[in-house]
DNA sequence: AAACTGATTTAGGTTAGACTAAATATTACT
DNA sequence: AGTAATATTTAGTCTAACCTAAATCAGTTT
């Protein structure tokens, strides 16, 4: 029953789980271009692993695919393994938090549950990673946050960052050096009215930043405070 | 040039230093034992690596194989990595001498530049791994050992262990039991003459060891003092 | 409703690395 | 030197993933 996965297959399961958050259902395009390979290359593996059994997805032609319950815990696994990475290489061996995605990404298929258990123990049991985040516990449960995106904060209101899902690392020491780091406090000064570009005052900074559209409803801010 | 090698490969690479380290050449026999797979696979593959450009191997139909230096270099590269990990696993994750080396045989393949570097720095640029066994520099070079193996100590000497390269856990147990580490220091009380089994007494405890032959010549010790 | 466009699937091919069975080479023994 | 035993290689398959090109489907526009 609980077959060893290729690594190719976990990396689909995990993109599949990824697209699936925001949307009902992922489609062979959006696969293929998170996983750099040809469409017809993601048809192929959707039919193969919505053929197993169990299945790890429901996949319809031309219709998307979507995780099955089985599908799912094989990507969480996954994606506790990679955060638990992430956090483990800051904390522990002095990496940058733009650093750690490429690491993980390739070190979470190289991890036994041993060394899952060792590392989680070693940072604490931690619920988020360093971009805030959150990490599936040993049963493979999310932590809840009750977030929004700083695009839906009210103007004039203050709020603490949560979560800054990006990978791109020029971005992300960009944000680090504006301050924008999970955990820090701000207050959102004004949102203009055309194009969203928000001015917002970090806790201790002097210097207002600027933070536009596409940026900003890919930072995630706690609801109140 | 420098091209990436797969995983297969760096293991091929890595079994034939290992094996050529005491015969001049490696047998394909001795290959597909070590790496638990066919001897016509081990052949195919042998074929292939010597006919690259630059080569790996100098290969010889039905004379065994051995590194080209590209090859040395290449193996050395993955022991290094290797032996990097099982150091770090113990010193920083609380791993036992026993539990290490299954672990690194898969991590050794996933170790970016970067990630050797942070932790051949975390760990001090060390020398000798959990076994004793030497780790190349960031140059590849082997630091030097003047050993000898235990089955070789003249009865009545005193001498250090250094380096104890197996890999079975149960094994490395046992010797840890009886207090048989790399750096502790002993005597040899006595050979039998017949079968080689040596009785040694290890500094700080009470009750002496009986090692037979099999396991002395893989436990090497210094050569004077 | 026909036609266009873009997304998706099918068909057929490639590569890496493994396997088994059959053939051949080497080594060891008489 | 001849033969048996062992080691090695050759030949032909298999599987997992990938690819490109061609065909088909779905959704929008005329």
């Amino acid at each position: 029953m609980a077959k060893r996965l290729s690594t190719n297959v976990q990396d689909y399961l995990k993109r599949i789980y990824e697209l699936t958050l925001t949307e009902e259902k992922a489609t062979t395009t959006q696969l293929a271009e998170a996983l750099e390979i040809s469409a017809a290359s993601v048809t192929n593996m959707l039919q193969k692993l919505s053929k197993t059994d169990p299945p790890y997805l429901t996949y319809t032609k031309h219709h998307g695919v979507a995780l099955t319950a089985t599908g799912k815990q094989a990507a969480l696994k996954i994606i506790r393994r990679h955060r638990l990475i992430e956090h483990y290489l800051v904390k522990a061996l002095g990496y940058t938090w733009d650093e750690v995605h490429e690491e993980a990404e390739i070190l979470e298929h190289a991890m036994s549950p041993l060394l899952e258990k060792r590392i989680d123990a070693a940072l604490g049991y931690p619920k988020f990673d360093p971009h805030g985040d959150p990490i599936p516990d040993a049963q493979l449960q999310m932590p809840k946050i009750i977030e929004i995106p700083l695009t839906q904060l009210e103007v004039g209101h203050s709020a603490r960052i949560l979560r800054v899902p990006n990978e791109n690392p020029q971005v992300l020491r960009d944000i680090a050096k504006w301050g924008l780091r999970p955990g820090a406090h701000f207050k959102l000064i004004s949102r203009t009215p055309y194009d969203q570009t928000m001015r917002i005052n970090v806790d201790d900074i002097d210097e207002d930043v600027i933070v536009g559209a596409a940026l900003g409803c890919q930072i995630f801010v706690s609801l109140e405070t």
